[in-house]
DNA sequence: TGAAATAATATCGTGCACGATATATATTCG
DNA sequence: CGAATATATATCGTGCACGATATTATTTCA
């Protein structure tokens, strides 16, 4: 038989080892986007949609004919993730790719039909991830904000 | 000239629409969790480690001689993504794999002194991050657990 | 004992994520 | 105007991250 041992740390270092895993906010917040990332894997299956792309389908159903700049600067992501992305996307028929008359350099983004009538499919999931996470709408704003200062925090020292 | 044009919603559409980037836990958690990451590559440069690779270097530095599932379990990452990270952090000399004289099915990763050496050069690392992160110590753990928590309630929900 | 079930790890395929770099267009300024 | 510079996007290479599946070893139990 395989034993089970105990593979935590006992707690009487924690306070004192700085390498300790468990006590790195990064871990948390590292292990709790996989998590969020696997309960999107379930909600999301319905729309065929990864969670990078259903960002994409946020920002657009937010404002349509964005250029691939304004997508990354929005969603922080570099143009490296973004550009494949969207051609997946475009592949999917949810959204156009087209070169701007005015300015050639840039592409824009257009939703199409089936872009724009996945929304309403999209309607339920974040009542649902709010249901999974059972967090009360207060403390999800102030998680919120706590994180986004981080997040500028971690930006300046780039 | 390129006009450069405000791509954020109005705020009056806050608290109606839930579809909003902007009011989605995940994506604070999404982007700040990058933010980190690029924060961890500067960082983490001098001991040639990519971040996962530094969280297997802590769980060995705490316990060594773990196998395979030890080390997934405690990362909470899946062994279709710890095989090639422990096969990289081998090539690169810091660990060995060597199958489980008791147990056949198992692989144990024990570290090799450059393994363990490269653990004082890793010392001022989590002082660093914190510097980046500018957070008090009470604020970082009372984070944690609220991620913790959240963590815990998706992982339920699976 | 030996077939079925379970466990530990690995392989394969797809999709991020980003740094380094390339290319094409647009802007600036001598 | 035209060379230098800046901007927008894309290509390439590497490393996660995971679901589906395969392989081998161990355990269970008929």
């Amino acid at each position: 038989m395989t034993e089970k041992q105990d593979i935590s740390p006992s707690d009487d270092r924690r306070s004192i080892d700085p390498l300790l895993l468990d006590s790195q906010l990064c871990f948390s917040l590292y292990s709790t986007m996989h998590a969020f990332n696997k309960t999107y894997r379930r909600v999301l299956k319905g729309l065929d949609l990864t969670y990078p792309q259903y960002l994409v389908m946020l920002v657009l159903w937010e404002r349509d004919e964005l250029n691939v700049s304004d997508i990354c600067d929005r969603l922080r992501l570099e143009t490296t993730t973004v550009t494949p992305l969207l051609k997946r996307l475009e592949g999917r028929g949810v959204l156009r790719r087209e070169r701007s008359k005015q300015d050639e350099r840039q592409v824009i983004i257009s939703l199409t039909d089936v872009g724009r009538t996945l929304k309403e499919q999209a309607r339920n999931i974040p009542h649902c991830m709010a249901e999974a996470l059972e967090c009360s709408l207060d403390e999800m704003i102030d998680l919120q904000g706590r994180l986004d200062r981080i997040r500028e925090n971690l930006s300046k020292h780039l």
